[in-house]
DNA sequence: AACTCGTGGCT
DNA sequence: TAGCCAAGAGT
């Protein structure tokens, strides 16, 4: 037993309930309102979910419309989020619900962790905060806040550390209160306890208590192992335009921002000669180009380094790889990541307004 | 266990 | 600017 942690457990609800943050997802803790929530915030901030989810739960308010949604639909509510996965899974497990639970999202533990997308830690959330079970959801605030309250020099990312912190959460945890305790471990985690820079220990419940800041080391803890570098891609990004349409194409089934739409594009850094010789071996008649800014995007693991080309044409030939839509629809209907936003203005554009400084 | 999978805010 | 990392999960 935890003798020693289970002193966490008072002065922990006791703050949480006087300093829970009023979220969109707090009042009416249904199973499918928290469980969309927290596919939502997984690796994600609460300040970039909220208006997701508002939009989210409005056009898709229960299991059964989420079951049921188109896809295109569905990656339309997500846009900008990232994680696109994230709720394709939560999807195929709302269907799951309907076929297998009869509607009921399960209020087990280890029975939600067989739906796709729910991990250990959703999971938990969704028993402690939905059902009130006691059940732990140990996240990246959690691992954090214990780590240094018990200066733990572990590798949190370890999955062997991370299942031995969510036995010892359970351990401690309240049976009247497993929610809110769940909860207010992740809130000290996000508002007191932070990453990045100093902590604010002078408003930790913890403060007594915990090894870290009473050794002067919580700079030191959580230990991560470093992880590996990005690597770069160059990529020649063209904006195809006729007078009314924009050509856009759908990404592979499979692999990074999979199944969404995107600004035509090649590998390499093209020449704005050689830009023309690929628009022309897409089968399309170029009137004008322009080169564009070069943009940067970050993803996780990998780089973009794009140069782009504005890129006018005679009136397409339908290809089955390009799809050639009113600019307008690349806002209400298509989903396209936000990893070409740095175009998004070059879209829209009309001839007219078009300055002509390229050469074709 | 290691790698993949987005985006944006903060330092 | 560049790195860190967020209410992780699938493969």
């Amino acid at each position: 037993m935890d003798r020693e942690l289970e002193e966490i457990v008072k002065p922990l609800l006791e703050w949480f309930d006087r300093n829970a943050r009023v979220l969109p997802w707090r009042d009416q803790p249904t199973p499918y309102r928290v469980w969309v929530s927290e596919i939502m915030l997984q690796q994600t901030r609460v300040e970039a979910v909220k208006p997701f989810y508002r939009r989210f739960m409005k056009a898709l308010p229960d299991v059964q419309s989420l079951a049921q949604c188109q896809e295109e639909e569905l990656l339309k509510l997500w846009e900008g989020l990232g994680y696109y996965n994230r709720v394709r899974n939560m999807q195929i497990a709302a269907q799951t619900v309907i076929k297998d639970y009869n509607g009921k999202i399960p209020d087990e533990y280890a029975e939600l962790q067989k739906l796709k997308g729910i991990g250990s830690y959703t999971a938990g959330a969704v028993a402690s905060i939905a059902y009130g079970k006691v059940a732990p959801a140990v996240d990246g605030n959690v691992l954090r806040v214990l780590s240094r309250v018990l200066l733990s020099r572990e590798d949190v990312l370890k999955q062997s550390v991370k299942r031995s912190m969510e036995e010892r959460v359970t351990a401690i945890m309240p049976a009247e209160r497993p929610g809110a305790f769940n909860q207010a471990l992740m809130e000290l985690g996000a508002m007191v306890c932070v990453p990045n820079g100093e902590p604010h220990c002078t408003d930790c419940p913890l403060e007594k208590l915990c090894q870290a800041h009473l050794q002067n080391v919580t700079g030191e803890i959580p230990v991560k192992k470093a992880k590996k570098p990005r690597r770069t891609e160059e990529k020649t990004v063209l904006i195809i335009r006729d007078g009314e349409h924009l050509a856009i194409h759908k990404r592979p089934e499979k692999g990074l921002l999979s199944g969404l739409y995107e600004l035509p594009n090649t590998p390499g850094i093209l020449t704005q000669d050689e830009a023309v010789q690929w628009v022309k071996e897409k089968g399309f008649s170029p009137i004008r180009i322009r080169p564009l800014e070069p943009a940067k995007h970050i993803f996780s693991h990998v780089e973009w380094h794009m140069s782009a080309y504005l890129v006018w044409i005679e009136d397409p030939i339908q290809t089955g790889e390009y799809l050639f839509v009113e600019p307008s629809l690349t806002e209400e209907k298509y989903p396209i990541p936000a990893a070409f936003a740095a175009y998004a203005k070059y879209m829209e554009i009309r001839l007219g307004q078009e300055k002509y400084r390229g050469e074709s």
